[in-house]
DNA sequence: TATGAATGAGTCTTCATTCAT
DNA sequence: CATGAATGAAGACTCATTCAT
């Protein structure tokens, strides 16, 4: 694996921030070593100081190459048709989200731990470089189809974005442990997506004629 | 904030782990040193090591008596009613969640970092020690009341649960940071509660006569 | 083994010594914390400090009562007559040594680690205390066998008693280990007093007329 | 004392080396810091890690490379000649070891303590990887000595080795306090050499038609 | 007497970072 | 570009010692 002198340049540089990524996801950051980084690129510690002047640097660069430059933009790149409807926007969004984690399987645990997490290394430089309008956009859009009658009056737009991270991103970090836990047992990528679709395709939608669906399935049947 | 002597005892270790959970919640367990939560408690650090040996037996103890005693065991107790109606259970177990993050504030950002991560420095501890027959319970609850026309059918039953959490401990590991979110803005926990439990009622419920709440839209309008 | 409150006083002295020469003999002193001494006891290391002050003078106090007052009074108690034989009085000080070390097991170890060794824990503070007027007869028993002709002139006798020493108390040191060793093997304490007594005397006697043992000793049978 | 970069590398592994079987040797392995040693080769502890990792692998390293690479060998190499003769192969390595103290000062106190004491921390380490064949065939020429009827039938053959070590090791790990001590006195490595020497080419010849030198010189006189 | 609680100093070890080559 | 060597700061853990009760 070893790259050998005179090539190496933006090879390592790549390899350096793969194996970065790879391993804060695994280990989390503060449990990540420099020279652990350095080490499943195979070149020295030195070289990643080289490359990145600081371990925070190295953070920045993950957050804008990686983060924002890898994941976010291939989230958002899929969004730009259909913003009009809330149904068709949520469901896209949950399928990129889902499709973005076998491209890039680091990133729901690396998201969940570094930045959702309060005090996630990750958090405050992502808030600070990443463009929220698409999330306002997708907010506009929810609060839209609210007040055309189309989406439940009960959701809180300014919170569903969250919560299609937390129902996706959650998941999919523990993806590698499913198995392990009695609970969730043999499920797919595919069976979460379509949960998650599903629950919030109904989740969203308009409730019927009775109030509410828990106190009313009695009476219809 | 030092404690005099005579009360010391049982009450710097209950203070210890209470400084813990506090940190832990902040800045994350591999990022909080011994000795910050030692300074918080008021003691030396060697006191740690007095009332927990090691900084993994503490995070022992810290499971068993945070996490399962208090947290677990305030979230299972509210649900031993209701088992039979999968609204009702799931409803419970939303604002069960949002009330304990009322009175433990450390618990979500905790709970997301460490233990919904993988590799998250209490994940293993506590599931090696957790009961899960409630989730059984949940999984089963939820599975029944499809089998009876009553739920979603494109509900995955076992992924309801983690739903649930995804859906709360993500929003509620943030609160601190809010108002510091554009989008997120000005919401209170209890308008969480209310919008998960809208989304969770209506996308659990049966879907109307018409296929899909998505397609249907048009005719209506 | 605790010792009921009420009795304790002069008992917990004694096992404290106990328990410390015991643990000195198998971990060294720099090896053994006060506090393991303490359990080994059944009390609280600060009873340590009650009956010694420190572990300093807790040295001292072994140094006091078990070298000196057991271990070499023991030995020394044997050694009175004969006197004026130096074969009997070195055979009489090796068997001595090996029967101490029946009623001390620990000594050994301990005498080797501590006495012995250069920078050993116990080294000054013994040749501080213990009077050297034994070693000195010792040694004028043996000149003055020399210059009666009875004893082997290429014998130091300054180096002699030293000699005793390293001949008994490195092998006694490691009477455990023995069978462990394969060299060694099966081999009893009574095997190693005759062994060295056998060494000695003959060590100590005149050569013969003929030059050298080695190649004369066939021409005088 | 600090070392010019340019020739850092091994010669500071070296540097550690000595250092620390300088001061294990004065100090124990115990007694001695970490940060000891490298302050004597003129470095930062964090340098003892870079080249052993922890302090057992440096004990390792020294157990390897000087008690094997060095002592060992430096005594074995001398005593493949003379095989045959018991006396000779006696004297060579009573001659072998004081010589090697003369170029390792450090090693007799560093044996006595750490090899020869029970629970000393080179002990198990050394009787892992040393190759006890020398000490086999020192044991069986004594043997054969004594079937052809020229040595001592009252030596023990198996106990002969652990003699000559404790004859010499014993007396050389003092060498330093010989002239503190009143009975010693003023004798040199020459003088102790003889006086051994003596004891056991003389210990080890066949006693004379006197049954036992002790009893008969009085007959004799 | 005896203890539990508390501390401060010290030890081993890790790690981000620097620098000469 | 790339490395090996070196460091200083920090972290976990131990331990002799003290003291109020």
């Amino acid at each position: 694996m070893k790259l050998k002198s005179g090539q190496g340049g933006p090879n390592v540089r790549a390899a350096l921030l793969d194996a970065a990524v790879a391993l804060f996801s695994e280990q989390g950051v503060a449990g990540t070593a420099v020279a652990e980084i350095a080490a499943r690129a195979g070149v020295t510690s030195a070289m990643v100081h080289y490359y990145f002047k600081t371990k925070d640097q190295l953070l920045d660069a993950v957050v804008e190459e990686k983060l924002i430059g890898q994941f976010i933009a291939f989230v958002a790149g899929g969004l730009d048709d259909n913003q009009a409807d809330p149904f068709l926007l949520t469901e896209g969004l949950v399928r990129r989200i889902v499709a973005a984690s076998d491209r890039m399987p680091w990133l729901p645990p690396l998201w969940v731990r570094e930045v959702l997490s309060e005090g996630g290394a990750l958090r405050e430089k992502l808030l600070r470089r990443v463009n929220l309008d698409k999330q306002e956009a997708f907010k506009a859009c929810i609060a839209a189809g609210q007040k055309r009658g189309l989406v439940n009056p009960g959701i809180h737009p300014q919170l569903l974005f969250i919560s299609v991270v937390g129902l996706t991103m959650v998941p999919l970090s523990m993806v590698k442990n499913w198995n392990r836990i009695p609970i969730i047992g043999n499920v797919s990528k595919q069976d979460l997506a379509r949960h998650v679709v599903a629950l919030l395709k109904n989740g969203l939608s308009v409730p019927g004629p009775a109030s509410g669906p828990a106190k009313t399935r009695g009476r219809k049947a």
